[in-house]
RNA sequence: GGAGGGGUACCCAAGCGGCCAACGGGGGCAGACUGUAAAUCUGCUGGUUUAUACCUUCGAAGGUUCGAAUCCUUCCCCCUCCA
């Protein structure tokens, strides 16, 4: 990881802003960065969605530039406000968490941030730390340093406020915790995604309340899952997650817009601005836009999977949809005869490739099922035992299946 | 606490005794066209050894009926207005 030990401030602050939505308050930042030592920059994480995704990574990609820039970089696991459920967003109040599960997930996000995040220099706390002794008569302490009129500017609240829709006492909690965790790190820099600018707030406010100089606030974009449209998550399957398999990930950027390509340029890639804006024109001269895809995808690919992994992706992809060829590393599967032989739609569900037999009959009748390349037109027709073909069921579905007796 | 409205498939939303596995839209999947892009057109979008058949599904459980998503009873949940 290159470092850059010897910029200045200013330099810092250029390299800082970019790809940010807000800082907040820019000038306190200059000035905390003039102080010549490594700042404690604070970043929190909810426990309730350990598998990271690209989304995730644009802040991981801003923490690590901390890091490069000499700071110490906090990953905070908000475990205690799991109990409560971030509401930004979202109408329905989450199902608590157990320990086991906090523990498990955190496990998973050890494993996967340093992918990103440079070990050494990462500081990983939990917030239960401090809250799992805070007592009640605490809590209502803390409570009494914001007042309802300001939780209402919060304008999820607000818009449920004024909607009449129910806002649980407990959410309120959720910025006060998570304003507190800065007061107890007493953090000189808090980043988050632009949705959790109120919270981050909370957070200025409280360590002014505690006699603390209130921590500079950065904001970095919500990245647009493969739809385009919503934010990149799990729950709605627009993700790419940073542990998918090579070839799985470059085909998915591969299949994004080319108006969303130019986004994810912006948010994920390392190259410079004035590299993507170059890419940008040569596109408006007539360029292949997906080349520009298929270079975007190597270098992501690339980041989590190395160099190699990244190529035998791209000549995989070429080979299989330029020119039509199959994908070399085959699932091979292998099932079951019964009485010598298997219907195709039985062959087609047990080797997972449809959910059901009724899901398969209608691929064949929609002509999506192919035979060794060979489009399948009957659905009634069966595999004899010891046979094997490679079986595809659309574009992307496939395996070698081999009927065993 | 009182009055009223509502819970239908992934989402929104019709249906209000049989023609309902359930209109329509969105989303998704598949086919054509392509650059696994966009746009467009077409089909599909509960399950079952492949079936003008059967089974399960319309908040839950009972009931009426030859027959219920549709009618009745009880229960659960959500929303609106009043207190």
């Amino acid at each position: 990881m290159p470092d850059h030990p010897m910029l200045s401030p200013e330099e810092q602050l250029t390299e800082i802003r970019r790809g940010t939505q807000d800082i907040l308050i820019e000038e306190d930042l200059l000035a905390r960065l003039r102080e010549g030592r490594p700042l404690r920059v604070k970043a929190g994480f909810d426990p309730t969605a350990p598998d990271l995704h690209l989304g995730h990574t644009v802040l991981l990609n801003k923490m690590r530039q901390f890091q490069e820039l000499g700071h110490e970089v906090i990953f905070l696991i908000g475990d205690f406000t799991g109990m409560i459920g971030d509401p930004t967003g979202r109408n329905a109040t989450r199902p608590p968490l157990t320990a086991e599960d906090v523990q498990r997930n955190a496990e998973t996000y050890a494993s996967q941030v340093f992918r990103i995040l440079d070990r050494d220099r990462t500081r990983i706390e939990f917030n239960s730390r401090w809250m799992g002794r805070m007592s009640a008569a605490d809590l209502i302490g803390l409570a009494a340093r914001h007042t309802v009129a300001r939780m209402l500017e919060r304008d999820d609240f607000h818009k449920r406020y004024k909607a009449g829709k129910a806002i649980a006492v407990h959410e309120f909690l959720y910025p006060l915790v998570q304003g507190y965790d800065s007061v107890a790190l007493q953090a000189d820099v808090e980043l988050g995604g632009t949705d959790q600018k109120f919270n981050l707030l909370v957070g200025r406010q409280l360590q002014q309340s505690f006699g603390q100089p209130p921590q500079v606030v950065l904001t970095v974009p919500l990245l647009e899952g493969l739809d385009g449209i919503n934010k990149m998550s799990k729950s709605l399957n627009n993700y790419v997650g940073i542990t998918d398999a090579p070839e799985e990930m470059f085909g998915k950027i591969m299949s994004v817009s080319d108006e969303l390509m130019w986004r994810y340029y912006e948010l994920l890639s390392f190259e410079s601005a004035a590299a993507i804006g170059r890419l940008q024109q040569a596109a408006a001269e007539g360029a292949n836009p997906r080349d520009f895809k298929i270079r975007l995808g190597m270098e992501l690919v690339a980041r989590f999977h190395g160099a190699d992994a990244a190529q035998q992706a791209r000549d995989g992809f070429l080979r299989r949809f330029a020119s039509g060829e199959l994908p070399e590393n085959l699932a091979e599967v292998t099932v079951h005869a019964r009485d010598g032989r298997l219907g195709v739609a039985y062959v087609l569900r047990e080797a997972q490739l449809v959910t059901s037999t009724s899901e398969a009959l209608r691929m064949i009748r929609q002509g999506a099922v192919r035979i060794d390349g060979e489009r399948l037109a009957d659905g009634r027709r069966e595999i004899p035992a010891g046979a094997s073909h490679v079986f595809q069921v659309g574009k992307r579905r496939a395996a070698r299946i081999t009927v065993l007796a």
